[in-house]
DNA sequence: CGATTGGCTTGACACTGTGTCAACTTGACG
DNA sequence: CGTCAAGTTGACACAGTGTCAAGCCAATCG
């Protein structure tokens, strides 16, 4: 899924990948959706995204933590993003795919809160902005849309996407 | 497509809406590919959108035409989303749909470069940018991905999603 | 007037991909 | 030796796209 970027990742395909046959797969998981959402909960866990988040606590002020999260997030999607395409293709027909990637998203939103919540309380947090409000910004910039239409569409390089987008974020949200 | 946000468009929904058997719609359309790519183009047309582009021709300066653009599009995304989203589905594992679409961005792409030669014709593009990055930005920011995020992830109302795309824009790419 | 033609209908069918089911095999273990 | 878990093969239902053939009907044309 890594190599494709997420094409032909068919139940078939899994199971020729896993030198087992189709319907072995459907011994392990319930249908394709699961297998997906196991597969995005296992990458997060092998890649060390955790630990990855725990560099944010080193950050000197609140926007210097808001740079480390722009580049431990910016850097860490390319390493998913052929799990998570799949996933966002089929959230639409799924509810349990939906809900479970609401539940990602969650996660990073916890975060971003975090980040946005430390500008305020530095008073660094740009005027126009709630709290709620600079969270859903932040969010949206580190989507996975965003990155995907910077980097594949744009064709700008990984390195670009994180010094443009730390550039934005600081002008948007920082005083 | 309006109604239904894009969902259950199935070549029989299409021929029942019209009155007509599924299969008098190949008579038509080479597949849904072809059909929805129309639809879209139509929809283009009798929505005006050139007649409402036009309206940026009566911008004070750069930075008004800026915010002009942003209403314009923004305002006019909702109007299509029905139709462009089945389209954007596809996209992936159509590449007839991919070149089809790609045109209709470049369109897009054009009118914001054009503000950001006039930002900077003006001295008035913010450090930090050439006019392609810039103008990079400036489509991301306005894709229907974006706009799709915020007002029905992030639940924005749409009058919010102008107001606050527009701060962003101007504190981003506007000395 | 009769023949032709265009637009449509019905119905059958191929193909892909998901998911289900039943019957059989095989190896480990008490 | 019997049992159980994990896997195998093969058949099948279902949805959705796209194709094909045969027939219907009304308008038009020579």
């Amino acid at each position: 899924m890594e190599q494709s970027q997420g094409h032909g990742v068919r139940m078939g395909d899994i199971a020729k990948a896993a030198g087992i046959s189709r319907q072995a797969v459907y011994l392990h998981f319930e249908n394709r959706t699961d297998l997906l959402i196991a597969t995005l909960k296992y990458v997060d866990e092998i890649k060390g995204l955790d630990e990855r988040l725990s560099v944010l606590g080193k950050a000197k002020d609140s926007v210097d933590l808001l740079e480390k999260l722009i580049e431990v997030w910016g850097n860490y999607i390319p390493e998913i993003y052929g799990i998570a395409k799949p996933v966002m293709a089929t959230r639409d027909t799924d509810e349990a795919h939906a809900a479970a990637w609401a539940g990602c998203i969650d996660c990073l939103r916890g975060a971003c809160r975090d980040v946005i919540k430390a500008l305020k309380a530095d008073k660094k947090l740009a005027s126009g902005w709630s709290v709620d409000s600079a969270t859903e910004v932040l969010l949206v910039q580190l989507s996975i849309q965003t990155w995907e239409k910077f980097t594949q569409e744009e064709s700008w390089p990984q390195s670009q996407y994180i010094k443009r987008t730390k550039l934005l974020l600081q002008r948007t949200l920082v005083t």
